[in-house]
DNA sequence: GGCATATATTTGCCTTGACAAATATAATTC
DNA sequence: GAATTATATTTGTCAAGGCAAATATATGCC
């Protein structure tokens, strides 16, 4: 355990005023926020979607036809999960499960007509329209700033292992 | 032209590289790093604290004696959820439930002498060792940075309400 | 080819946390 | 001061996600 030069004897001194979150709690609440928000925006609209499904159509939107596996690893969500999302999203006609061409361990899962027309025409307008508002406290090259930041930390993170 | 492309018409379009994970991705990336390498390196100390666990011992500690409902408001936890975490954390001998002095319905939770000294000790210094490793990749300019545009994204999505 | 190992999906089990109902007690209103 | 309303805690129920086992198929090695 190197690297223990800064911070180390005040057992809770990450941040000096006494009352601020720590950094992982504004991170949680900021999120939480974000989920919160873009689940209201759909139900708004009609749409009966979680995060996780609205998550799920975005990405197939951006991927096109894939398999399970890199559908539940571009959300960062485990096997099982997926495959009970997939049959729910089925049953709700957005999207669909059909063998896949050289692996026949594998599915191909792709949009619907019905996905792809709520995903354009409802679910995309109301992430937008969420993260629209909150990002409209920050300027364009803070926000950049703000996603290096994030990206920097996750990096550094991901080196650590 | 139909809109197959991915749906950013952000007014200042940040990331439209094809691989640059969202910031509502990002912000969830970073948690559960954060979350994961904190229960891990808790455990490697040999403490059996989920991350939970772990903020309701700060938070313990930071607020001193305060009832239940204080202690779920402070780590956003569910009046439900925080219940049950008491009990383990009884359970395991960190904290203590005693009755409210002036109200017969609440509780006073506090840290016992082991759990002060287990969060002293331990669970503490885990936590900085992980937020310092994170930290790393930002200057102490840019760490307050993040703070504060994370803290301004919080404050836009609470008006909003 | 035949066998060991790796991967994709599904399913079962478990824990967690949100939400709502139940209970006890406080606070407010009349 | 009795009745209504609000709050603190607990408990039941449910959905979600992680993990591990089961199954099917692929891949690599001899």
């Amino acid at each position: 355990m190197p690297g223990m030069k800064q911070n180390d004897l005040t057992p809770t001194s990450v941040t000096n005023e006494p009352d601020a979150p720590s950094l992982g709690m504004l991170i949680t609440m900021v999120r939480s926020e974000i989920v919160r928000a873009i689940e209201a925006e759909l139900a708004s609209q009609g749409l009966d979607l979680s995060f996780t499904q609205y998550l799920i159509l975005k990405k197939s939107q951006q991927l096109g036809a894939v398999s399970a596996t890199e559908l539940a690893r571009a959300v960062e969500l485990d096997g099982g999960a997926m495959t009970r999302q997939l049959d729910q999203l089925e049953r709700k006609g957005y999207l669909r499960r059909s063998p896949h061409e050289q692996d026949r361990r594998a599915l191909r899962i792709e949009l619907t007509e019905a996905g792809s027309t709520i995903w354009q025409n409802t679910a995309s307008v109301c992430s937008q329209r969420v993260m629209n508002a909150a990002q409209r406290s920050l300027n364009p090259a803070e926000q950049a700033q703000l996603h290096d930041y994030l990206e920097r930390m996750l990096q550094a993170f991901r080196d650590k292992n």
